[in-house]
DNA sequence: AACTGTCAATACGCTACCGTATGGAAATTT
DNA sequence: AAATTTCCATACGGTAGCGTATTGACAGTT
């Protein structure tokens, strides 16, 4: 950011991308993320068409991330034992990738980027379910556990960002997901 | 609404309920409400005090009805075998319900707002402890699967609502949803 | 040194919403 | 019937954000 006296596209796109995951997509607006950077809008209207253009870069970048995020994932660990056991608990425990993918599970009013949540979660249950496919499981229980699996991590995640689990100590927090995790792979 | 030729208080908090369920709170602006119940807002601003003002009533609303909701539920089947599949039929099908519960877990801005939504997640916590203390569980054991519930709970009824199920017959769905409450009520 | 392209500042108009001030009609009270 | 209260309309000013138009600084090119 203050590594070049101009800005790129690039930047913009992660000042966007933290915006997001510290405040929804709703505060990805342009005069704020300006003066986030240190510039003015006339800035921001030179690098992109208008703000719903920048979103739709955002969901093109953040589906890159995701993609090598996935790679690496399948690279260290597919096949092996612990691989659900590793993929839940990167998504878990990530921040930010928690935190924009729940920021984009709140938008109602921007099918783009609707498409783009879908995408995500898609691209979960795929995990989830090959992982149960390597167990054995097929058909309805495949589907039925991929779901099952799916649905304990949104709510978790979910439950961490709006504090309903303010309460528990980090400790408790702690046996909690591995309690969650725990019920994910046990088949 | 077309009963009185003047309003109540009680019918701008179900016109924003109702706005609410349907949009979310950040749709439950006065100007847009006024015209939705075919008036200007300075009946609005003879209401309320302001914006903030309703919302704070919104919640004390949503609270009423809460209550009587699970006054509802207690008295018909508190301490009965299906209990908490009767309170997770109810929770997961009431479309009102859901969608009221999720649209105050999007909040982030309105403390007041967040309070509510907490109560409300404490609320249905309680009734799984309950629940799972009349199966026999105690201490973690009864903690750890209420919060299981929990996050199964929360995370097919947002999925419900995001479109992450549209891809599913009525049918699959269904079947879908009985196995979430299975695994629930199996302890 | 003049030219061109890149990035940004400034100024402007527009929309949507909040909140206030004031006046008025209808109903209710006295 | 006069007075008061209840409920609402209208008009106004203010803020935040979007998008456009114009100008300008600076770097690289020729």
């Amino acid at each position: 950011m203050t590594k070049s006296s101009s800005l790129s596209k690039v930047d913009w796109l992660e000042a966007a991308l933290q915006v997001t995951a510290e405040e929804g997509i709703r505060a990805v607006s342009v005069e704020p993320l300006a003066k986030h950077l240190g510039v003015t809008k006339g800035s921001f209207y030179w690098h992109f068409k208008n703000r719903n253009d920048l979103l739709t870069q955002l969901m093109g970048h953040w589906e890159n991330i995701e993609n090598d995020y996935e790679q690496k994932l399948r690279h260290e660990s597919d096949g092996t034992q612990d691989f659900l056991r590793n993929v839940l608990s990167i998504l878990i425990n990530d921040e930010t990738n928690k935190r924009v993918f729940i920021a984009l599970s709140r938008v109602n009013d921007n099918p783009t980027i609707q498409r783009s949540f879908q995408t995500a979660v898609e691209r979960r249950l795929k995990l989830f379910r090959s992982a149960y496919a390597s167990y054995g499981l097929t058909n309805t229980n495949l589907e039925k556990k991929a779901y099952a699996t799916y649905f304990a991590y949104l709510g978790l995640i979910q439950s961490m960002l709006d504090g309903s689990l303010a309460s528990l100590s980090n400790k408790q927090l702690n046996r909690l997901i591995r309690h969650i995790i725990d019920i994910a792979v046990d088949v």
